[in-house]
DNA sequence: AAATTATGCTATTGACCATAACACAGTGTC
DNA sequence: GACACTGTGTTATGGTCAATAGCATAATTT
């Protein structure tokens, strides 16, 4: 019984990126938080006022599959739209976005601490360095 | 304009996996292959008479998933199946099966090479080793 | 003024993953 | 032999996410 795919990069990768995802998307418990939701509102955090659009282009999401992303936060009460010059609207936290940003980072700490466990600090770090330069 | 996600591992494993499945997908060209299905031939290659639950098992694909993608490849004559006892059946690759598998390890060669390209065969191969410690 | 670019949005498609349930065959164990 | 248990193939269904095409509007550039 061999598996020819373990010699493969990319066999790997995809595998510790599901495996990465899976440990994230537990940590949101019956939050009922999707990581790209989260992802969003990272950005969101450290860019207030950002336009929908350049979150896209940050994490390459499309414009268009932003909008139910966006639609979803907004509906929780975790994001606040303003109306900006002509059809920009700036996003920005709500109070309750605010707040919810404990749960979040815990739950991507607890998909890196996942990873660096098997890895220790410094393959963790390698590891980091490598896929930099790839990305 | 701050990306936050920068700093996490998790972020560029997925912005990484999803590059080189692009590029394999890509170089399939119009042959109308996707990944899985290019998976689950190498598989069958390395292991002939293997049974489909045997290699959802190894790629870690649920048993039900694996019925569409061992039907398309029956109905392109790539593989063949023959009863074993019970309800196993043993699967196997065709002629054609065996010759279409060149063009199939190209694309998935040049996933990697688009990988090892970025990082050098040094860098390439740490990245193997620390990957697969953690899968 | 006209063309170009940017933004937000709708709709649709397709890939992939996940769960539940069913039918059937074998392998035990009592 | 009757029983539970496990492995296999299958159907059906829903969910998440990515990708494409197209539309309307507004700002910017020429």
């Amino acid at each position: 019984m061999r598996n020819p795919l373990e010699d493969l990069v990319g066999f790997h990768l995809v595998r510790t990126a599901s495996f990465g995802l899976r440990v994230v998307n537990e940590a949101y418990g019956d939050l009922g938080v999707r990581h790209p939701d989260a992802a969003v509102m990272m950005v969101i955090e450290a860019n207030p006022g950002i336009t929908q659009s350049s979150i896209g282009r940050m994490l390459k999401i499309q414009r268009s599959n932003m909008v139910p992303i966006i639609g979803r936060l907004a509906e929780r009460g975790w994001i606040e739209r303003e109306q900006g010059k002509g059809k920009r609207i700036g996003i920005s936290l709500s109070p309750e976005g605010v707040q919810i940003m404990g749960t979040l980072r815990a739950a991507s700490q607890a998909g890196e601490d996942a990873i660096a466990s098997r890895l220790g600090t410094e393959g963790y770090s390698t590891l980091h360095d490598l896929l930099r330069q790839i990305s």
